[in-house]
DNA sequence: TGCAAAATAGTACTTTAGTATGAACCTTTA
DNA sequence: TAAAGGTTCATACTAAAGTACTATTTTGCA
């Protein structure tokens, strides 16, 4: 086991992850098999021999479910957090005051929002205060910090 | 197995989980073995037989990887950021103002602010004067987002 | 101890934000 | 086709935010 050559692994690629996966498996296998026919009485001991290997590929499972995990989490890079869209439904929130919710978050000015958007500012107005009721709150400030937390914006 | 009860799991307590694999684990070594004394010729099929138990074992070990995976996940609420202090030294920001700035990303008013920190109007607005000339902005949203940009708040 | 930075406060002003109300127009759908 | 929801705009307000000074008091540190 230990003259084994390394193998390097330097990138993150899934492929050699399940190819990985498959060797130790097989080689797991071939053990249990030579155990079997050294050590093992084959009729009495059947509950230990799928407890070990039961225990074993359990283990090897979580490893592998760890693994997947990691993949997916780290690209996220983690301030991208996935947006509540059902959040967004429950709150009868509009495509154009979502968008207006979302610039106000990067500090747009209602004038810049009109500018942007190719509206007046009396419609920026509009659109923010039915987005403030519908978030329950009295200032843009707040419904970033609320929508944040709701999660319906990064 | 479809006129079993069901299990209602309505908090995720980790030991009830524990639990639950437990069963599912036993139940599986009994049906296990009970296809072994009516299907399976004992030597010959030997490798089908590891082979069926190593995947289903590998299978409840990534489910349970996942399980755990998501009990250790769900509690971090990701947004979290570490904070660059030295970011926050280069911009001169005082600790004051730094006080500021999390309460304006929080929501409050300056009315607010003043009668959280027991201070005046004016002094609130001198502050946020100050730190909107530090961070370069015109407004508290701006702030809120270059903030946020440069890791100095989450 | 004394100085610089920080914190506090004030006045006066401009600008931006937010509320309330009414109304027109356009899709979508019952 | 009429109702409903969404988008647009307007007016007239009030409230909050932001700027530009000046000035006093605290406080940390060389």
């Amino acid at each position: 086991m230990k003259s084994k050559p390394k193998k390097k692994i330097n990138h993150n690629s899934f492929l050699l992850n399940v190819i990985l996966y498959g060797i130790i498996l097989a080689a797991l296998v071939f053990i249990l098999k030579y155990i079997e026919y050294r050590y093992i009485v084959r009729q009495l001991r059947m509950e230990v021999y799928i407890a070990v290997i039961a225990s074993l590929f359990t283990l090897l499972g979580i490893w592998v479910g760890l693994k997947l995990i990691n993949r997916k989490k780290n690209p996220e890079v983690s301030p991208n957090i996935k947006i509540n869209q059902t959040k967004i439904k429950e709150l009868n929130i509009s495509k154009r005051e979502y968008e207006l919710l979302d610039l106000i978050s990067k500090g747009f000015s209602n004038q810049e929002i009109a500018d942007k958007l190719f509206i007046s500012i009396p419609t920026v107005k509009t659109h923010l205060s039915n987005l403030f009721s519908k978030l329950n709150v009295q200032r843009r400030t707040q419904a970033i910090h609320k929508a944040k937390e709701l999660k319906i914006i990064n």
